[in-house]
DNA sequence: AGAATGACGCTGA
DNA sequence: TTCAGCGCCATTC
Protein backbone atom coordinates (compact mmCIF):
# COMPACT_ATOMS: atom_id res chain seq x y z
CA UNK A 1 0.00 0.00 0.00
CA UNK A 2 1.23 3.55 -0.56
CA UNK A 3 0.61 5.97 1.53
CA UNK A 4 -1.32 9.04 0.76
CA UNK A 5 0.04 11.63 -0.95
CA UNK A 6 -0.37 15.63 0.46
CA UNK A 7 -3.16 16.56 -1.99
CA UNK A 8 -4.83 13.20 -1.77
CA UNK A 9 -5.32 13.96 2.23
CA UNK A 10 -6.24 17.27 1.92
CA UNK A 11 -9.28 16.26 -0.65
CA UNK A 12 -10.52 13.46 1.85
CA UNK A 13 -10.88 16.27 4.65
CA UNK A 14 -12.12 19.11 2.33
CA UNK A 15 -14.90 16.70 1.29
CA UNK A 16 -15.73 16.12 5.35
CA UNK A 17 -16.57 20.19 4.99
CA UNK A 18 -20.69 19.92 5.30
CA UNK A 19 -22.73 21.67 2.72
CA UNK A 20 -23.10 25.26 3.64
CA UNK A 21 -20.16 24.89 5.65
CA UNK A 22 -16.80 27.28 5.64
CA UNK A 23 -13.43 26.07 6.40
CA UNK A 24 -9.87 28.08 6.15
CA UNK A 25 -6.83 26.68 4.25
CA UNK A 26 -5.14 26.72 7.63
CA UNK A 27 -7.85 24.75 9.39
CA UNK A 28 -7.98 22.22 7.13
CA UNK A 29 -3.62 21.86 6.94
CA UNK A 30 -4.24 21.16 10.95
CA UNK A 31 -6.92 18.74 10.38
CA UNK A 32 -4.44 16.75 8.59
CA UNK A 33 -2.09 16.67 10.77
CA UNK A 34 0.69 19.67 8.34
CA UNK A 35 0.25 22.71 10.58
CA UNK A 36 1.82 25.39 8.96
CA UNK A 37 1.23 24.13 5.78
CA UNK A 38 -1.86 26.28 4.69
CA UNK A 39 -0.20 27.55 1.15
CA UNK A 40 0.51 23.87 0.32
CA UNK A 41 -3.54 23.31 1.11
CA UNK A 42 -4.15 26.09 -1.62
CA UNK A 43 -1.83 24.67 -4.32
CA UNK A 44 -3.36 21.29 -3.83
CA UNK A 45 -6.82 22.43 -4.35
CA UNK A 46 -4.96 24.34 -7.68
CA UNK A 47 -4.39 21.09 -8.74
CA UNK A 48 -7.94 20.14 -8.40
CA UNK A 49 -9.31 18.91 -11.99
CA UNK A 50 -12.77 20.97 -12.55
CA UNK A 51 -15.29 20.00 -11.84
CA UNK A 52 -14.83 18.06 -9.01
CA UNK A 53 -16.51 16.02 -6.18
CA UNK A 54 -14.45 17.75 -3.81
CA UNK A 55 -16.30 20.60 -2.10
CA UNK A 56 -13.24 23.09 -2.92
CA UNK A 57 -15.09 26.35 -2.88
CA UNK A 58 -16.21 25.41 0.91
CA UNK A 59 -12.62 26.64 1.77
CA UNK A 60 -11.60 30.45 2.13
CA UNK A 61 -8.73 32.63 3.77
CA UNK A 62 -8.96 32.98 7.63
CA UNK A 63 -9.90 36.99 6.87
CA UNK A 64 -13.22 35.40 5.45
CA UNK A 65 -12.67 36.21 2.56
CA UNK A 66 -12.35 34.70 -1.21
CA UNK A 67 -8.81 34.34 -2.22
CA UNK A 68 -9.31 36.07 -5.89
CA UNK A 69 -6.29 35.95 -8.07
CA UNK A 70 -5.78 36.09 -11.67
CA UNK A 71 -3.60 32.98 -11.51
CA UNK A 72 -6.86 31.06 -10.80
CA UNK A 73 -8.13 32.13 -14.11
CA UNK A 74 -12.15 32.33 -13.06
CA UNK A 75 -12.40 29.55 -10.46
CA UNK A 76 -12.37 32.35 -7.67
CA UNK A 77 -15.58 33.82 -9.22
CA UNK A 78 -16.98 30.46 -9.42
CA UNK A 79 -15.81 30.19 -6.06
CA UNK A 80 -18.30 32.87 -4.93
CA UNK A 81 -21.16 31.60 -7.03
CA UNK A 82 -21.04 28.11 -5.69
CA UNK A 83 -21.22 29.53 -1.99
CA UNK A 84 -23.76 32.07 -3.15
CA UNK A 85 -25.92 28.96 -4.33
CA UNK A 86 -25.65 27.11 -0.86
CA UNK A 87 -27.37 30.16 0.41
CA UNK A 88 -24.21 31.95 2.02
CA UNK A 89 -24.09 35.47 1.18
CA UNK A 90 -21.12 37.17 -0.44
CA UNK A 91 -20.58 40.31 -1.23
CA UNK A 92 -18.89 41.81 -4.25
CA UNK A 93 -15.49 41.88 -2.64
CA UNK A 94 -15.48 38.34 -1.64
CA UNK A 95 -16.08 38.82 1.81
CA UNK A 96 -18.14 35.86 3.77
CA UNK A 97 -19.49 36.14 7.55
CA UNK A 98 -17.01 33.50 8.22
CA UNK A 99 -18.03 33.09 12.34
CA UNK A 100 -21.32 32.26 11.33
CA UNK A 101 -20.42 29.06 8.99
CA UNK A 102 -16.77 27.99 9.72
CA UNK A 103 -16.75 24.08 9.99
CA UNK A 104 -15.63 22.26 13.48
CA UNK A 105 -12.89 19.97 11.95
CA UNK A 106 -12.81 16.58 13.53
CA UNK A 107 -10.66 16.30 16.54
CA UNK A 108 -7.21 14.27 16.61
CA UNK A 109 -8.86 10.60 17.94
CA UNK A 110 -7.67 10.55 22.07
CA UNK A 111 -5.09 7.61 22.68
CA UNK A 112 -7.99 5.55 24.71
CA UNK A 113 -10.72 7.42 25.51
C1' DA B 1 21.68 24.30 -6.44
C1' DG B 2 19.72 29.07 -5.56
C1' DA B 3 16.00 32.44 -6.28
C1' DA B 4 11.37 33.65 -7.04
C1' DT B 5 6.48 32.64 -6.43
C1' DG B 6 2.08 32.04 -4.08
C1' DA B 7 -6.00 29.89 -3.66
C1' DC B 8 -1.87 31.61 3.70
C1' DG B 9 -1.68 33.52 8.60
C1' DC B 10 -0.22 36.29 12.52
C1' DT B 11 1.29 40.70 14.51
C1' DG B 12 1.81 45.48 15.02
C1' DA B 13 0.83 50.17 13.46
C1' DT C 1 -10.76 48.09 10.18
C1' DT C 2 -7.39 48.34 6.79
C1' DC C 3 -2.43 47.82 5.56
C1' DA C 4 2.45 46.56 5.51
C1' DG C 5 5.80 43.35 7.04
C1' DC C 6 7.43 38.95 8.13
C1' DG C 7 7.36 33.80 8.67
C1' DC C 8 6.03 29.91 6.44
C1' DC C 9 7.22 25.91 2.88
C1' DA C 10 6.20 23.12 -1.51
C1' DT C 11 6.47 24.26 -6.27
C1' DT C 12 8.52 26.30 -10.20
C1' DC C 13 12.05 28.53 -12.90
Amino acid sequence: MELPSFDQRVYAMVRRIPRARLATYGQVAEAIGAYGCARQVGWALRRLPLPSPVPWHRVVNARGQISFTPSREGSDWIQRELLLAEGIPVDAEGRLPLGRYLWVPPLDPPPLG
